[in-house]
DNA sequence: AATAAAAATTAGGCAAGCCTAATATTACTG
DNA sequence: CAGTAATATTAGGCTTGCCTAATTTTTATT
């Protein structure tokens, strides 16, 4: 089994493989994960002899096959554990990212199995991240960032990839919420806010920050 | 906050105190951790220096107010984490105990909180044992050591001593559940085998052990 | 290409928690 | 009460995962 700064690791690895595409550097991990660059060095060479990392030198390094799977694994539990927060306990979505945290390196797979079930094998987190199945597999999500629709598109708002209180505090505070409908009026050349029709009413402007962190599928 | 292995410590010194009065001493705390002595030297200095433990040389030592409180709150998670596992995930009671030891060390108050609100606040864990409210108290529990019962008594199984998976799973052959009323209908002076009569019909023999592991009240 | 800046690694250290071996203390027993 | 056994403690070490400081390598700039 992975210790848990071990997985934090993988995790962090395999978030940053899928946001900048193949290759992470030292400093990158460093940054997200609020640790020294020698460390993550330490750390990588471990994880490298363990065959959870492959190193390309300087070019950086990527997650083997193990690795991915293992990051997977994590990812599965951190995103079931949220939907158990927010769906039976009852918190709200902005504060259940710390705890399943903890959550998300307790070992135990009938654990995880049975909460999946107990939650009636949920597709995706309360923030819209899908939900990788037992065998790791993810149901398709296509979604593209707001930002990236032209005045006109519309769709509907799935998922987050800012994740902070704050951020998920604001879009409570302008009523949105998943699964609404979202149209996009008019992107304002200039300052580049984006004015959105949200359920096909109300109509909000929002900067190319927030536009630029809310997820927009079919 | 604690660290998972000063809690740990916190709770096997709680539970050595309470079996047997109070003092503790380092080679009994070093048993039932299953770690060496010197290592526990090492460990009760430190958390003397946290005011947890009081020392009295070649007394042993005890927990203090302070450290009394910390243990009682580790209790608490572990009961109401088991519940959640039997009661919500459908674990059987010999199932709980390994994967609760890695939950109870989950830190977040809020988060304990509302999981007892949501399993509806129980007062016993799945094994009988008390759960101590928010502010550490017990619901009082004056069940005895059905070992200690003379020929003739009899009163309702409420709880064990014994949580090993092969002990519950003996008390699951041999059909004695948890509320079941249980009568001393024999106790043999030669090899102290102890023959019940369970809810009123079965009868069964089972040893001293056995005996000595079993909880009446009432 | 020379130089500066950025990125990565190496070397040496530290705290937590454990270990073994050696020593000291306390308790038990004849 | 001496001698042994049981208990405790000290001393020195190890691993994990982090740190700082120094150095090396890579990349970018002129």
């Amino acid at each position: 089994m992975h210790s848990s700064a071990e997985e934090n690791y993988l995790k962090a690895i395999y978030k940053l493989q899928e946001a900048n595409g193949e290759m992470v550097a030292t400093s990158a991990l460093a940054q997200v994960l609020g640790i020294h660059m020698a460390s993550v060095t330490d750390m990588l060479k471990k994880m490298s002899n363990k065959k959870l990392v492959a190193y390309q030198k300087s070019k950086g390094f990527k997650l083997t096959e193990k690795g991915r799977l293992a990051a997977i694994s994590i990812i599965r539990k951190h995103r079931l554990w949220e939907v158990f927060l927010v769906d039976k306990l009852r918190f709200r979505w902005d504060e259940v990212h710390e705890i399943a945290e903890q959550l998300e390196h307790i070992h135990s797979q009938e654990l995880i199995d049975k909460l999946d079930a107990y939650l009636d094998f949920p597709k995706a987190d309360p923030h819209g991240d899908p939900i990788p199945d037992a065998k790791g597999i993810f149901a398709i999500n296509k979604s593209v960032l707001l930002a990236s629709l032209a005045p006109g598109s519309q769709g509907k708002f799935t998922g987050v990839t800012d994740h902070s209180s704050a951020f998920l505090n604001y879009l409570d505070k302008i009523g949105l919420s998943l699964g609404d409908s979202v149209k996009v009026k008019e992107v304002e050349e200039f300052d580049k806010n984006y004015t959105l029709l949200l359920k096909g009413k109300k109509s909000v402007v929002v900067s190319f920050k927030v536009a630029n962190s809310l997820l927009i599928s079919e």
